[in-house]
RNA sequence: GGAGGGAUGGCCGAGCGGUCGAUGGCGGUGGUCUUGAAAACCACUGUACCCGGAAGGGUACCGGGGGUUCGAAUCCCUCUCCCUCCGCCA
């Protein structure tokens, strides 16, 4: 959520940087300022008009210990009473309508960030490894899984729908070893604190990091009578862990990194990798979350794209990071740098990570907030997330750039302590038989 | 699912229609005393919004929402959450 103060006051500025995310804002921007001008027209109106319904309160009381007459002042006070409930039914819709244009509008770029309508206009700002050059045809991983034994797609269908898959044997053990090997380097190594949230998650804390109300046809919402949706990604639940709270400076940057499956309904992409286990309407993730201040944020967003990153350098695949452009850039974040993994059948990288920084669009939202030094006036903090990685898309990623001509694949080795110190991944490894 | 009991400031805990942002205690911060520390004593100790350049002033907030009333932490309705017991269950 963006500052009402600020868009009523900056309007030209706010208006042309958030035209640059090529979106169509004016009218839900010019009802901010609008009513954003109403309510503080009416606060002091209302607010005079309380105060003397106070001071004749108290005359009332005072009068009536004397024994006093005070039908009088009641009358008056009265009249006011209706005024101020009138008057607060207009403030309450004022402010509703304006919050309900607040909460639509997308977080401002960060000035760094390179205007550009779509992902061509993304800026490559490193490369890692070099892309294996092959003496035979790589198989896309959609063959080379389902060869193994290990990647089901059709019974995936079979007992959930499309885009849902089952791993088996060593493809099940390979995602978890993946998911342990994360949170090890994330919790070992970089110093985040491991958290295991609940899957499901209520309307506030989607509110609170943006998926609502806007993005609702991408969730997955619960039947019945409950306020509940399946998480789209743990950056919900670990950026809400605070929410309404005001933490002490002393303790930040707050760093979280968490394992959860992730569930989207994917409207809107039908026709989009259709094939394989890149869109799943469920995937594993292992997601990173910073919460710390204004000053250091963007200092935090380097070293949680660095954490990110890492995890690929271990794992020996080759990958580029990218700075997205304005046009690319998700809603509420202000800056966000892509990890992108090199897939040999596709002869090109493809997103494994989006780490971005929301600045304090989703504090606001969350009402995340912190006193600098333990004590003074409470700030805004700012809320990082990133994916330390997609789990599925590592999988991915390790079947396609580690497979050997027979259809084997080998387990780059830090990898293989989590899987019992094997080496290689051949068709024995699978345990379900393919009857199909 | 059934039957009860709760929700007050960072924490504990009063308050039962007007002088209550709310007694008291703990904790925290600053000070006095002390060579230092402890103890004791004194003061301060929430959040949001509005007006204001500032100083300062004002309004709201006693789990959420609604109502009664000139006036609600206190009365009524409703929702949510927590606790205890019974049933069911991983």
């Amino acid at each position: 959520m963006l500052d009402p103060a600020n868009v009523r006051d900056h309007f030209e500025e706010v208006r042309s940087r958030l035209r640059t995310r090529g979106i169509d804002i004016d009218k839900t921007l010019e009802d901010v300022a609008t009513y954003e001008t109403a309510r503080r027209r009416l606060i002091p109106e209302l607010e005079g008009l309380k105060r003397q319904q106070n001071t004749s309160g108290d005359e009332i009381a005072r009068a009536k210990r004397q024994g006093k007459d005070t039908t009088s002042i009641q009358e008056a006070s009265k009249l006011r009473s209706a005024q101020i409930k009138q008057l607060g039914f207009q403030l309450d819709s004022v402010e509703r309508q304006r919050d309900i244009a607040l909460l639509n509008l997308p977080n401002l770029p960060h000035p760094t960030v390179p205007v550009g309508r779509t992902a061509a206009e993304n800026v490559e700002v490193r490369r890692h490894g070099v892309p294996r050059e092959f003496d035979f045809t790589p198989q896309a991983h959609w063959d080379l899984g389902p060869a193994l034994g290990i990647i089901d797609f059709e019974r995936g269908t079979r007992v959930a729908g499309a885009r849902f898959t089952v791993l088996s044997g060593a493809g099940a053990r390979l995602e978890r070893a993946l998911i342990n090997f994360m949170l090890d380097l994330h919790t070992r190594d970089h110093g985040y604190v491991e958290v295991l949230p609940p899957f499901m998650v209520n309307a506030a804390s989607l509110t609170g990091t943006g998926q609502l109300p806007k993005f609702e046809q991408d969730l997955f919402k619960i039947a019945g009578d409950w306020d509940l949706y399946m998480v789209p990604t743990a950056e919900v639940p670990l950026t809400n862990l605070h929410r309404g709270e005001i933490l002490d400076g002393r303790d930040l940057p707050m760093k979280y990194v968490a394992y959860t499956p992730c569930f989207r309904s994917e409207a809107g992409s039908y026709g989009q990798d259709v094939r394989g286990l890149i869109r799943q309407h469920q995937f594993d993730k292992v997601e990173l979350v910073k919460l710390t201040s204004a000053e250091s944020s963007y200092d935090e967003l380097e070293t949680l794209t660095a954490d990110a990153e890492e995890v690929l350098k271990r794992l020996e695949l080759p990958y580029r990071t990218v700075l997205l452009c304005t046009g690319d850039m998700g809603f509420s974040s202000a800056k966000t740098y892509d990890i992108e993994v090199w897939l040999p059948s596709q002869k090109t990288y493809r997103e494994i990570s989006s780490c971005s920084n929301t600045e304090a669009f989703q504090a606001r939202r969350a009402n995340l907030k912190f006193r600098a030094g333990g004590s003074g006036k409470a700030e805004l903090l700012h809320a990082l997330n990133g994916s330390g990685l997609a789990v599925g898309r590592t999988l991915i990623a390790i079947l396609e750039n580690f497979q050997e001509k027979d259809g084997s694949v080998t387990i780059p080795s830090a990898l293989r302590p989590y899987m019992d110190g094997k080496e290689k991944i051949t068709k024995a490894g699978a345990t379900v038989k393919s009857t199909m």
